[in-house]
DNA sequence: ATAGGGTTAG
């Protein structure tokens, strides 16, 4: 079967065309190359040709089972579709399946990645759901539900889920430790990262290489860069293979640390592990020596990246738009958005934020409202950190009413203000005598 | 042939 010969050997896209060759001949196609198909290309993130697989598999009476299900629900929930998941799982029903424990965590683990608020109060709500539906939940149910409150900044909560999990007579497993030990570190609370992995050391648990790059990671964050470092030997001494990320993690702390050489150092010794350089590491080394205004090295470094064969990406060239902008030379950022539009490289919700900072902080306010104009006619809608962008421009021209008008302007758009938006209005505004209309709104969002 | 964790920019 030529279909699944293709994926086998990772040629999804060979794959994915003989499966469109095959035509309207059920017998050339079953579930057992199509499976492996859609997995495939759940894991490129090609959602699109998901879904047409999907379609066409229906319309050409392959025989699907719970498993394609699972693989489209997951695949649609990891993108973030999550009403398509919730359609998908009604038609799974309608064929005569009833979702079990991956469909389930498939359908959480897409609400705890989602973001948005009361996300995890709706993944809480799936659990429920699944129990009375009498599917159990598993190890990796309480894994992705600690890692969504971790990454909701709710560690307490994420702690009663952990308890619950060993009510459920559910061993704790590494990645349920380097979740809670990620959570911990990410709040700075490394005393306590320390003690789980002690503790999780004393269950008989392996710590691998994630655990040592969130360790890494939390201690380089706090500026701690003596742990830092002594962490990273201690993976060699353990046998433990560093990988790219852990690299790039101690790489990017050395930079934010103003130390280069070190930082370069290591880069260095990528090549000699053997370790494949990516592009993050490049963006860490760029973001270093920006900040110190060595722009030929930065060159240097551009160029030897190209020869690597890897290309700038947009973090890339939200670095460089950055660093111009700091410099005060906003109107050169602009030029190289245009650069990057014109390589084909799509500029996000950061570029544009970044550049119109750029424009604001010289004062030139038209030049941020046009680039306003440029990123919506791009299909970028302005989110919270561009109205902070802008009303924080208008504040320091004195322009309070505009500012005011802005502040209007986000709420009926439905976006919620900050911490910083508040830290904005209470300086510029409240401080300086001016009550803007949402006032008291904004004291109940500082109190949250 | 199906699920969970780690790095970068405002």
């Amino acid at each position: 079967m030529l279909v699944l010969a293709y994926v086998e050997n990772m040629k999804t896209r060979l794959g994915f065309e003989a499966f469109k060759r095959a035509g309207d001949y059920a017998f050339k196609l079953s579930v057992t190359s199509c499976n492996p198909l859609l997995s495939a290309l759940v894991k490129e993130n090609e959602i699109g040709d998901v879904d047409y697989v999907y379609k066409e598999m229906i319309r050409r009476r392959v025989e699907v089972n719970v498993i394609s299900f699972n693989i489209i629900i997951n695949g649609m929930c990891k993108v973030g579709k999550l009403n398509k998941a919730r359609d998908a799982i009604q038609d799974m029903k309608a064929w005569g399946f009833l979702p079990d424990v991956f469909t389930y965590n498939a359908l959480i683990n897409g609400y705890c990645k989602k973001g948005g608020i009361g996300k995890m109060y709706k993944a809480d709500a799936i659990l429920k759901e699944m129990i009375e539906s009498e599917v159990r939940p598993n190890e990796i149910t309480f894994n992705i539900l600690i890692d969504g409150f971790c990454k909701d900044e709710n560690i307490s909560a994420a702690m009663r889920v952990f308890e619950e999990m060993r009510t459920q007579g559910l061993k704790p497993t590494v990645v349920t430790y380097n979740n809670l030990i990620n959570g911990l570190c990410l709040e700075g609370r490394l005393d306590e990262a320390i003690g789980l992995l002690d503790e999780m050391v004393g269950l008989g648990l392996k710590p691998n290489v994630v655990t040592y790059n969130v360790l890494i990671n939390g201690f380089g964050k706090k500026g701690k860069m003596k742990e830092a470092t002594d962490l990273f030997d201690n993976i060699v001494k353990k046998g433990i293979a560093p990988t790219v990320i852990t690299y790039n993690t101690l790489i990017d702390a050395y930079c934010k640390d103003g130390r280069m050489e070190d930082a370069f150092a290591l880069h260095k010794s990528m090549v000699d592990r053997g370790i494949f350089r990516d592009v993050s590491t490049y963006n860490c080394l760029i973001t270093g020596l920006c900040r110190e205004g060595n722009i030929p090295v930065v060159r240097k470094l551009i160029n030897e990246m190209i020869n690597n064969g890897l290309k700038a990406d947009v973090v890339t060239y939200n670095i460089l738009i950055d660093a111009f902008c700091k410099e005060g030379e906003s109107r050169k950022a602009a030029r190289v958005l245009d650069e990057m539009v014109k390589i084909g490289l799509r500029p996000n919700h950061v570029t544009y934020n970044t550049l119109m900072l750029g424009h604001c902080r010289e004062g030139n306010l038209r030049a941020a409202l046009n680039v306003r104009t440029q990123m919506e006619k791009d299909g970028r809608r302005a989110n919270v950190v561009t109205y902070n962008v802008l009303i924080k421009g208008f504040c320091k021209k004195g322009k309070l009413e505009d500012a005011n008008g802005l502040l209007n302007e986000m709420l009926e758009k439905g976006l919620i203000p900050n911490r910083t938006t508040y830290e904005i209005v209470k300086e510029e505004m409240v401080e300086k005598g001016f009550v803007p209309d949402i006032e008291g709104h904004l004291y109940s969002i500082s109190a949250s």
